[in-house]
Parts: C-alpha cells; structure tokens; sequence
RNA sequence: GGCGCAUUCGUCUAGCGGCCUAGGACACCGCCCUCUCAAGGCGGAGAUCACCGGUUCGAAUCCGGUAUGCGCUACCA
C-alpha cells in the first residue's frame, strides 16, 4: 500500500467548555493543537463544549475566543465563523448524541439506568466504607426493557450508560507516552447521556469528533485515563478513533494544579498586566516542547517551523512567572520606539493617577518612554516609572534628598548652585545639561554620583530614575527650576543635624 | 483504596548506551561598564540524573522493584 493512502489531512480541535475565565493552561492547550495544525497545514477548529448547563458561565466564550485572538490564533472553523461541520456548539447537537446513544442501546451496548442521585451515593458511601473501589455497581444494567415503559410513563428520570465490557484489555498508543494499556475491569458504566438530555463528555467528544473528521485528539494529561471509554465506544459506533497525544498538564509553584490561587491564571489577567502576547506564546510554547538545547527567543513562525509532537515531553510543568517577565522583558527591548509608545500608551492612559489631564499628549508620551524603554518587564510599570513627568507639583521625602556621603548643608549648597546655574541656560537640550552640571560637579569637589544623586531626587522625588539629563530635557527648564527650588525649600525645613536616608 | 502517567540544578529544559567529570535559559551571587536603576559583557555557585537491584566492556539513557508526585476513579469537563 502506498504510503500517502494513510497520510490524512491534520484536523485539530481545542474544545473548551465555556465554565469560567480562559485558563493558561487551558490555552496552552489550544496552542499545541494551533502550532500542529499550522505546522502541518491543517484545519485548527473550536468547538464550545457546553453541554454542563449548571456550570456554563455567561460570557466565557467570548473571553476564550478573545484570549485566542490576542495571542494571535486563528481557527479555520468556530462558533463564530462556522464551518462545514456547523454548529460548533455542542447545546446545538444534542440530536447527534442521543442518536448515537439510541443506536448503542439497540446494538445493546449502552442501557438506561434509572436509579437515583440518592442511590448511587448511597452506593458509593457504602464502597468507600468498604474501601472497595467505587464505581457504578451496574445495577440497571441486565434489567428487561419491558418494565421501563411503566418507569417513563410515570416520570422517572433515566439516564443511559455505556455497557463497558466486563473483561478486555485496552491497548492503544499515545503519541506523546507511547503504548498505555488499561484493563476494562477497572472501568464502571459510565453515564452517556444525562437526565436532561445533555451527553457527557464522553459521548459528546467522541461524537464530534468522528463527525467533525477530526484526526488527532491533543489534550491535557488529566484526559488519560479517560481515553479507554473513548475508544470503547468508537469500537462500539464503528468508527475509527483518532490518535492521541496526553499534553503534559500546568502546575502552580507547589506543584499542585494550577488555580486561582496561584495568582493570574487567566490569560486576560496577563494581558491587562502588560505582557505582550508574542512574549506569551512564546514562553507557553516552551512549556512542555523545546526546539533544542538552547533555542529559546523564536518569533511566531519559527515556533510553527519546527514544532512537533515528538519534541513534546511528558513531565508536567510548573508556570513560573519570572521566566515570563524576563522573555517579556527581551520582547519589550527588541521593539522599536514607536511600537514601544503605541503599546504603553493604553496602560498609562488608565494606571497614571486621574488628576493628570487626558487624553494623554502622544507627542510628549513619545519623549519619555524611550528613556525607560529598556527597564520595563511589564508594561502596567510604565506609569509607576514615569509618572514624575506628569506631576505638576512634587512631594519630597526629606531625607531622600540628603545621599550618601552627604549632609544637610552640602545638600543644600549644590542644589542652591545648581539653581543658580540652570536658571541661567539658554539652551536646555541634553548635551548643555551635562556640559553645566558635570564641570559644577568638579567646582562643588563632589563626586558626580554625589550631585547627580541630589539633583535626580530634586528633579524626580526619587533615588531611582531614567538618565538625569535626559529626564531634565524632557521636563524642561522650567519645570526642572522649579523642582530644584522646592527642593531647597523641603532641605531648609529640615533641622541641620538632618541625616540622610 | 484501585488504575494510569511521571521523576535530570530552586524553576523551564537538553540528553534518546560511550561526545556527560550532565549542556542551555530564568532566578541568585561577584566583577566590569556606569550619574541611580536597568540593559549589556565576563565569571561563579547550583543536579551523587528519586532510590535499590539487574542487563552491558560501558547507563541519566535499557529492564525490574521501591518511594514520591500528579491525574482519573461524578448525571464536571
């Protein structure tokens, strides 16, 4: 047989269901199975898997399909696009799944199970007392059809479980782990269709995705041991399962599943922090897949180059955010000054306190971010690294205005000389700056660090700041005059004993 | 409890029988650069490759067991 006949055409899935926020490692998720579709030129599909109707949470799958977008993934079919194998909603296919359970009740591999909520805890208390596994005791399962009549007629709930084999072995080759078997024994009558007419996921997946012609099933590790119920029940529906690949899942720093309590773990959350989203990826796709032993920055495209199963490996990983900042960090570097601004601007439009008047001036925005371009992580620093240049009026913490080395009256001495001189400019570019400050350095015989240092707490209320002259010309003489003199105000309210910081 | 998967520096990882006295990156420490902070450069510390046996001339790499972690064991996905 020639060997194109079994190359089929990739077609992925990333099926999440619309319970909460777009989880991180719910999205790395999408990611593997985004990257294999495009490295392979294949179909990339979303399909919202809402068939919990207690859980389904109002708005989530817009938040899904936005973290996608701003990641910068598409998909070739989706609830919002459609596609050939509309609806793209499981709540919209409920037809599909209760004819397949119907079909597997005929075929006498599924049955319908009324026994109550009540019962089956009951049951399960009893297994664990016991310390038997618990698991469905397949109470319903041989019982004749002739007396469920009766059963639905007087309005008993139902619901319709698999007929799991009682004793076969499941052997089946996952891409990522390789051959995995499980013993059927161990597997109860799991539920198919629920009391509501909703299918379980069991049923819905495997369903769809046969349907769907989807021809490689990517998920997170948790689905593992799930994948015996799949497959027995594409033996039992005649079709041909898809391969597997159980994705090493996310974890927290203390090695437990990642949560809420682990800080962001909604991809909006990362977003509204200021990380840039080819950042994100990038740190996501390293995150279970390597290129090699030493290839870490990559754009986009490099990733979907050289991405391949076989490079993914099986250990779970811990999300380990200061390895984020710093890639994010080499992102925000390697942009060029425009972007820079353009992406800085939304973040300081909303984190710069609300008495500075909006909209903020682009021009004068422009000046500024260029001298903390290289100091930022995350973005939603940028107004808390700038925000002296918006102030009209400072507040000093006297004591920062005396540095080490220093007193009160040296203090006061420098910055009353360089009053006098900076008054007297003409020109206030950076270049005249220095040309006045460094010689007054030498005349005052203190060090530059020294002077310098007294002068960028004048200028800015802070010991940490941009270049000192470069954040002189952009504030401008006057504004910079006026600093220096309140300064000296704040230094002569101070007693003359006065320690520094 | 049962079943399954996993186990290399604190973390992300490279490794697929000899290239490993285990490589890279983040974080950490030191030095250089320097007006502070960053960025950058250089260097350092950090892993008896979970443990115990076996196979082999030779094992992080293959096999078995143990331990530990994680997952599943729902009318949740």
């Amino acid at each position: 047989m020639p060997k194109d006949k079994d190359k089929q055409e990739v077609r992925v899935r990333y099926a999440p269901s619309p319970t909460g926020y777009p989880h991180v490692g719910n999205i790395r998720t999408a990611l593997f199975n985004w990257l294999f579709a495009r490295h392979h030129k294949g179909s990339f599909i979303v399909r919202i898997e809402d068939t919990d109707t207690a859980r389904t949470v109002e708005g989530a799958v817009d938040a899904i399909l936005e973290g996608l977008r701003w990641l910068g993934m598409d998909w070739d079919e989706g609830p919002d696009i459609s596609g050939d194998y509309a609806p793209y909603f499981q709540s919209q296919r409920l037809n599909l799944y209760k004819e397949a359970a119907k079909r597997l009740i005929e075929q006498g591999d599924a049955y319908y199970c009324y026994c109550t909520p009540e019962r089956l805890e009951e049951m399960r208390a009893e297994q664990i007392r016991l310390k038997q596994p618990p698991g469905y005791d397949r109470h319903c399962r041989d019982k004749s059809a002739t007396g469920s009549v009766l059963k639905v007629m007087s309005g008993l709930k139902r619901v319709v479980r698999f007929r799991t084999p009682l004793e076969k072995q499941i052997t089946f080759t996952d891409i990522v782990r390789s051959d995995v078997t499980f013993e059927s024994s161990c597997i109860d009558d799991f539920v198919l269709l629920k009391s509501d007419g909703y299918p379980t996921y069991h049923l819905a997946s495997v369903v769809d995705d046969h349907n769907m012609g989807i021809s490689h099933v990517l998920r997170a590790e948790e689905w593992l041991s799930s994948t015996p119920r799949h497959l027995m029940l594409y033996d039992a529906l005649g079709y041909k399962p898809p391969q597997f690949a159980h994705l090493p899942m996310l974890l927290g720093k203390d090695r437990s599943k990642l949560s809420k309590r682990h800080g962001a773990v909604s991809i909006t959350d990362y977003k509204d922090q200021g990380y840039l989203p080819e950042a994100m990826l990038n740190f996501l796709s390293l995150l279970g897949w390597s290129l090699d032993d030493k290839t870490e920055i990559m754009s986009i495209q490099e990733i979907i180059n050289n991405f391949s199963l076989k490079r993914v490996n099986q250990t779970a990983a811990i999300f380990n955010s200061e390895k984020l900042d710093w890639m994010n960090g080499v992102y925000i570097r390697n942009l060029n000054p425009e972007d820079f601004t353009r992406v800085s601007m939304p973040y300081l439009e909303r984190d710069l306190p609300p008495d500075i008047e909006r909209p903020l001036s682009a021009e004068y925005v422009s000046r500024i971010t260029p001298l903390i371009h290289e100091r930022v992580k995350r973005l939603d620093e940028v107004a808390g690294l700038t925000d002296f240049f918006f102030a009209e009026e400072l507040e000093y913490q006297p004591e920062l205005l005396i540095v080490k080395k220093m007193n009160r009256d040296l203090s006061l001495n420098a910055l009353e000389t360089a009053y006098l001189k900076l008054k007297r400019m003409h020109q206030f570019d950076e270049e005249a700056i220095e040309g006045v400050l460094r010689p007054l350095a030498e005349e005052l015989e203190l060090k530059v660090g020294q002077l310098f240092g007294t002068l960028r707490v004048a200028i800015t209320g802070r010991a940490v700041a941009p270049p000192l002259f470069q954040t002189m010309a952009v504030l401008g003489q006057k504004r910079c005059v006026r600093r220096v003199k309140k300064a000296i105000n704040t230094l002569k309210e101070m007693p003359e004993t006065a320690e520094g910081a």
